[in-house]
DNA sequence: TTGGTGTGTATGTTATTATTATCATAATCA
DNA sequence: TGATTATGATAATAATAACATACACACCAA
C-alpha cells in the first residue's frame, strides 16, 4: 500500500463500505468458529493486529490478508466468481466481436473518457 | 503487506489462485470497455504500474485497491456478499445460541486448533 | 512497413504498512 | 463478583508497496 495513492488514503464510499462490509463478516464468521484474532493471525503468517485492520475494514491491508482471511475460515470459494467474465453483463453488452489484447489506440489531445 | 508475513511473500496456492484470476478477469473487463490500464489508474489515483500489478495478481497490492478496480469497471456488486453470514453454512451450523462478541477462553497448554 | 501507442520490466526513492512492545478496556466464565 | 483472557489503542521501528523514470517490445492503424 502505499498512499502516495488516493484509493488507499480515502477510497470512494462504495469502495469503503465494501470493505468495511467484508471485515464486518470476517469477525461474525471467526466469532461463529469460536477463533480468536491470534488463532487467525497464527494461520496466516501474520500478527494478531493486521487481523484487527482486516474486520475493520482498512484500505490499505494487502489483498492477500483479505483473501487470506476468507481461505483461513473456507469462505474462499466466495470469491470464485468475482468480476467473473460471464457475469459482466455490461461488458459482454460492450464487447466487439475481435478479441483485443491491448486497449484501441488513442490520438493526442483524446479528451474522452 | 509488509511482508515479515508470510501471507504476503507466498500465499497459499488457493489464495493466490484466486488473486491471479481476479486480476485476468479485471483485465478481461478492462479490454472489453476499451479503457487502458492508465485509464483505470486515472480513476482510482493509481500509477499505471499498480494496475499492472492488480492484474497479474500480486499478493501485496492493497485491498483497497483491487476493490478499486472493481469499482472502477462498475463491477464491485459482485463483492457484496463476500463472506456474507447468511452464506456461510459452516458458520451457521457452528453458531451457539448465544452471540459472544469475543472467542471463547482458553486455558494455558490449550492445544487444540 | 512504419510511426505511434499500449504494455512489460527494471531500478532507485520514499511514504506507509506490518511489526513489536506496552498499556488500557471490555467481556467471559468460574 | 472477580480473575483472566480477548481485544483496543498508541508509539517506535523495520521492511516494502507504490511511485517516477527509463527503456524495450508488442500491437494497431495508415
Amino acid at each position: 500500500m502505499h498512499a502516495r495513492n488516493t484509493i488507499t488514503r480515502s477510497p470512494p464510499a462504495a469502495v469503503a463500505d465494501v470493505l468495511a462490509r467484508l471485515g464486518r463478516n470476517l469477525r461474525t464468521a471467526r466469532l461463529r468458529r469460536g477463533l480468536r484474532m491470534q488463532d487467525v493471525a497464527d494461520r496466516l503468517g501474520i500478527s494478531r493486529f493486521t487481523v484487527a485492520d482486516l474486520e475493520k475494514g482498512r484500505p490499505g491491508v494487502s489483498g492477500a490478508a483479505y483473501f487470506g482471511a476468507l481461505w483461513s475460515l473456507g469462505l474462499l470459494d466466495h470469491a470464485d466468481d468475482l468480476a467473473h467474465p460471464d457475469h459482466d453483463e455490461e461488458g459482454k453488452a460492450l464487447e466487439s466481436a475481435r478479441r483485443p489484447t491491448q486497449a484501441p489506440r488513442r490520438r493526442r489531445l483524446d479528451n474522452d473518457f
